[in-house]
RNA sequence: GCCCAGAUAGCUCAGUAGGUAGAGCAGGGGAUUGAAAAUCCCCGUGUCGGUGGUUCGAUUCCGCCUCUGGGCA
C-alpha cells in the first residue's frame, strides 16, 4: 500500500522477481481500459514482466465498485492460491482494501434509475430535502452523514428506496470481526515517503504524463461521445482536470496546476488512512530503485519473525 | 523623464468613514460500507512594500523612497 507516485509498482515488479507472488491491483483507476497514460498504469513490457490482475477489466463508461473489487480480489486470490502461489496485492484504494479486510454488509447495489430520481429530488428541492427524507426512513444514518454530503445521502436514502429496509440495519447486520473468506492471511505493508519529497515526485510524475500524451488520451476518451465529467471513470485525478481545460474551462498552465495539486489531496488521504490502518509494517521509502530492496528485506523479516505464509 | 494605478496570508484579491484584517485557491488534520483517484467535515497572526509626519492610536490620512503594471514622452 501506498500513496500515488510512491513507486508502488516499481516495487511489485522486483517482488515478483524473488518470490512466489503474482500481482493484484488494487486501484480504482487501473480497472479502466482507455485510461492508461494519467493513471499511471504499468505498460505493456512491465506488465508481461510483472503480470497484473484487476486492470482494465471494465469500460470507462461501466461502473465499478469496492464490493465488485471485493469479489474479483477474492475470486483471483483464490486462484492464486490454488496455484500453491501468494496473492501481492498491490495499490493506493484503500477503501478497497478496507472492504477486502473486513467484509462489506451484505447490500442492494447501486441503482441508476433510483439514484437519478433522487438526484432530481435534490435539483428541485435540495440535498436537504434529500438529508430530512433520510432523517425520517434511517435516522441513525441522518445523523451520521453530513448533510453537504451529497454522495452519501444518495446512497443511504438508495439503499431504502431499493430494499424497503436501512442503510444502518444493514450495517448492525455485518457480524464483527469481519472476513471469514479469505484464502489466506493478510499482511499489510505500506511505503510512506517524506511528504514534501512525494510532492515533488508527483509533479515531475504529473509532466511526464503530459510529454506521454496524456491530452490526447483524454481527447480519445472525449471522442467517444458517452462520456463525461460525471462518469465516475473521468473525474479520476487527472482526467477530470484534462477535461475540463479542454472544455476550456481554464487555460493549460491551470490545469497543470490543477492537476498536480489534486493528486497533492489524493495522496493525502491515502496518508489519512494509512495512519490509522492497525497491524502495518511501515517500509522505508525514499522514492527511490532502493525501495524495491527495502520492501524484499522487510518481507524477509517478516517471513522468519511470523508465519504469515 | 513625467502622469496614473497598484503593493494586504504561499497565490489571486476584498476590507478597515483611523482602534493592528478576511474570502477563494493552495496547504494541514479528520471522516470514509456497491462513485472512493469519489464525496464530505474542521483549521486563517499576516513586519497590511519601506520610511518620515499628523494623531492618544496609522495597514487606513499626508510626504518621500523602492518595486510592479499601464499611459505619455
Amino acid at each position: 500500500m501506498g500513496p500515488t507516485a510512491c513507486g508502488k509498482t516499481r516495487a511489485a515488479v522486483e517482488l515478483v522477481r524473488e518470490f512466489p507472488f503474482d500481482i493484484i491491483s488494487v486501484d480504482s483507476a487501473l480497472v479502466y481500459r482507455g485510461l492508461d497514460i494519467g493513471s499511471g498504469k504499468p505498460d505493456a513490457a512491465t506488465r508481461a514482466q510483472a503480470p497484473h490482475r484487476l486492470i482494465d477489466i471494465r469500460d470507462p463508461a461501466e461502473p465499478y465498485s469496492a464490493a465488485d473489487f471485493r469479489s474479483d480480489a477474492l475470486r483471483e486470490m483464490n486462484e492464486i492460491v490454488r496455484n500453491g502461489r501468494i496473492p501481492l496485492l498491490v495499490g493506493g484504494t484503500m477503501l478497497y482494501f478496507k472492504a477486502l479486510r473486513d467484509g462489506l454488509a451484505p447490500m442492494p447495489s447501486a441503482d441508476p434509475e433510483v439514484r437519478a430520481r433522487i438526484t432530481e429530488l435534490a435539483q428541485r428541492e435540495g440535498w436537504s430535502a434529500v438529508h430530512k427524507r433520510l432523517q425520517d426512513v434511517d435516522p441513525q444514518a441522518a445523523a451520521r452523514i453530513h448533510p453537504n454530503d451529497p454522495q452519501r445521502l444518495q446512497r443511504a436514502l438508495e439503499v431504502y428506496e431499493v430494499s424497503g429496509r436501512a442503510l444502518s440495519e444493514f450495517h448492525a447486520d455485518k457480524p464483527a470481526g469481519g472476513a471469514p473468506d479469505l484464502p489466506c492471511r493478510l499482511a499489510f505493508v505500506a511505503m510512506l515517503p517524506d511528504r514534501a519529497a512525494l510532492h515533488a515526485a508527483i509533479a515531475q510524475r504529473f509532466q511526464q504524463m503530459l510529454s506521454a500524451g496524456f491530452v490526447d488520451e483524454v481527447c480519445a476518451l472525449r471522442a467517444r461521445g458517452d462520456l463525461d465529467v460525471n462518469t465516475p471513470a473521468i473525474r479520476s485525478v487527472g482526467y477530470r482536470q484534462v477535461w475540463e481545460f479542454l472544455d476550456g474551462k481554464y487555460d493549460y498552465a491551470t490545469m497543470v496546476d490543477k492537476g498536480i495539486a489534486a493528486t497533492r489531496q489524493l495522496a493525502k488521504r491515502q496518508y489519512t488512512w494509512l495512519r490509522g490502518w492497525s497491524d502495518l509494517q511501515e517500509v522505508e521509502c525514499t522514492l527511490g530503485i532502493e525501495d524495491g530492496n527495502n520492501v524484499k528485506n522487510l518481507l524477509k523479516k517478516m517471513c522468519l519473525g511470523a508465519t504469515y505464509w
